[in-house]
DNA sequence: GTAGGGTTAG
């Protein structure tokens, strides 16, 4: 052993070696020389080397190492699970944790928080729950390590009252383990408690990092706080704190959930790195905020930059087309999702929706006889997709035989029955299920419910029956007082509830209702009809004359009307124009643009 | 000297 000092003076030294190792050769051969000089015996130097190994990401030569070491120490075996820990391996980790129990050796804190780590992105409860006891039997239950990764394990399984009683026992709280808390509440939508433990951690003097505002920021994305954003990234910039992409991606996120897409915009623009993710996120903004034309601008222009659209953005996509019918690409963005990613429930329901909202029925029901493992929202989807199209009784029946599945009906299942029904003019069964809803599935009906009822109700004629309903929900005075509260900010709101005075001639509330929307400023957003000819869209909003085709457009709408006559329609005299007030003026010229959509796409 | 907390979605 003595003549290879000149290459190996010491193991001590090997060390320094190994890590300044940033290859794989120069480790390889490292190895070969201490195998040679008969170093590869002493026992240390083996966990350095499979270290070193793991360091570089070579597991299979730091597994075919690990498998060779007579005796493993704890240290070895952690090399190994770090291996396999950072390339998100967690089933390999509880393997490995568990033979080394089997094997007798002694886990450690690094072990006992790496397995909770695995555990937790499996979302493993119960094996969390045996390697806590471990741990504990270890004499680890006050470690902080292995706190904070058993309350994240719980966080990331909603268990948010386990997380609490482990964190109210820890003897000492640092930045992670109070983060791990506030990113825990934020994560399954409890808002307003993430920030409350903020607030609680602000008390006890503890600056919050960056990825403290994160969580932060996320919560305030989910109550919708727009101001309490603005302070957090406010924070940010005062503190000269950095942001990374991640952070600017959710500040985009929070940024569109609040509703504030100019902000949206320009945070994204200055992300210096981008990514998949973040395009995604400003796209879902403005789709999800009806914004179709950006959404689509915006994922045409990724792929400009060389960016693979991922699921994310394609779902985000198909729903921007099935705002605006856009038929064409979306089943392109179909054959791209079959051709080159995976075709599952949440891909599969997206494209499900697209075919229904661009008029394609019977496209939607192939798709969703497709999908192998259907939950609740895809069936959610195709029974809304019936419902689109006015056939009340089929949609009944596909939620009858969803009721046969071990899936149980939800709110949202019901806001798509009742819808389906209404505009099938089905009273007797919406009421029917309405009843059934409240009384044996025990759903609280929320305001969406109660619209459908209401409509469902009004449209048959039985306005008094639908004015009982309202009172029976609150006891509140009237019914535009009742609607307006719910959403007052919503222009349509107004519309709808004077609309529905001037059919019942109430001519004195119209104007009550109209007073309000002026006093308050508030503008009803102009409505647009789009329709897609030979793949492309024409948007037409009221008494639209810009397109140059206006002149045969009205030719084909004046023959049309004529067809209509001389087949003996005869228009509702009921209304005369002049007799209402502006509003519903509006609301029934409001048709002439989807008329001018319908004659250009003849 | 190693381990724990972070982004998008039907």
């Amino acid at each position: 052993m003595y003549k290879y000092t000149w290459f190996f003076p010491w193991p001590k030294g090997l060390k320094s070696l190994l890590l300044a190792s940033k290859d794989r050769d120069s480790i390889v051969k490292i190895h070969a020389l201490m195998v040679v000089s008969g170093i590869f015996s002493i026992g240390t130097s083996n966990g350095q080397l499979l270290a070193a190994y793991s360091r570089i990401g070579e597991l299979e030569l730091a597994r075919k190492l690990f498998d060779k070491l007579p005796h493993r120490r704890v240290d070895v075996w952690n090399a190994m699970i770090i291996a396999y820990s950072r390339k998100n391996l967690p089933v390999e980790v509880v393997n490995l944790y568990r033979e080394m129990n089997l094997e007798g050796v002694r886990p450690d804190s690094s072990t006992f928080t790496l397995a909770l780590k695995a555990c937790a992105s499996l979302l493993d409860l119960e094996m969390g729950g045996e390697i806590r006891c471990r741990a504990v039997e270890c004499g680890y239950e006050y470690d902080i390590f292995v706190g904070s990764s058993l309350l994240n394990l719980y966080a990331k399984c909603g268990k948010m009252e386990e997380a609490m009683g482990v964190f109210d026992k820890m003897p000492r709280r640092d930045l992670v383990s109070w983060t791990t808390m506030i990113t825990g509440f934020a994560q399954i939508g409890h808002a307003s408690e993430a920030i409350n433990v903020y607030r609680l951690m602000q008390r006890e003097g503890m600056e919050g990092d960056w990825v403290v505002m994160l969580g932060l920021v996320q919560a305030c994305a989910y109550l919708g706080d727009s101001k309490m954003g603005l302070s957090v990234h406010g924070y940010m910039i005062r503190r000269d704190l950095p942001m990374d992409v991640v952070f600017q991606t959710s500040l985009v996120d929070m940024y569109a959930k609040v509703g504030h897409l100019d902000l949206a915009s320009h945070v994204f623009e200055k992300i210096r790195y981008k990514n998949v993710i973040s395009w995604s996120a400003l796209i879902s903004g403005y789709a999800q905020n009806g914004f179709a034309g950006n959404a689509l601008e915006l994922f045409i222009e990724m792929q400009s930059f060389g960016f693979e659209p991922d699921l994310v953005s394609l779902v985000s996509a198909l729903l921007a087309c099935s705002q605006v019918g856009f038929l064409k690409l979306g089943r392109s963005i179909h054959g791209y999702i079959v051709r080159r990613l995976d075709f599952n429930k949440v891909s599969g329901t997206a494209v499900i929706d697209m075919y229904s909202k661009c008029g394609s029925l019977s496209c939607a029901r192939v798709l969703f006889d497709q999908i192998s493992t259907r939950d609740s929202i895809s069936w959610n989807a195709m029974i809304a997709s019936y419902g689109i199209h006015g056939h009340g009784k089929e949609a009944l029946s596909l939620f009858l035989q969803m009721t046969k599945t071990n899936l149980k009906p939800d709110h949202a299942t019901f806001a798509s029955l009742l819808s389906a029904l209404s505009h099938s003019g089905l009273v007797e069964e919406g009421q029917y299920w309405f009843d059934l809803m409240v009384n044996d599935f025990k759903i609280q009906p929320s305001e969406k419910h109660y619209a459908c009822m209401v409509d469902l109700l009004a449209r048959a004629g039985l306005v008094e029956e639908a004015h009982d309903l309202i009172g029976s929900m609150t006891n509140e005075p009237g019914i535009a007082i009742w609607v307006l509260e719910l959403n007052p900010d919503e222009p349509g709101i107004y519309a709808l509830v004077s609309n529905f005075f001037a059919t019942t001639r109430n001519w004195e509330e119209v104007a009550g209702v109209r007073k309000v929307m002026k006093e308050t400023g508030m503008k009803k957003v102009p409505g647009y009809s789009v329709v897609e000819v030979s793949g492309e869209l024409h948007a037409f909003v009221m008494e639209d004359k810009s397109h140059p085709q206006y002149e045969q457009i009205v030719k084909i709408l004046e023959k049309l009307e004529q067809y209509m006559r001389d087949m003996g329609y005869d228009p509702n005299t009921d209304f005369v124009l002049h007799e209402l007030e502006e509003e519903v003026k509006v609301r029934m010229l409001c048709n002439h643009n989807e008329r001018l959509a319908f004659a250009f796409g003849l």
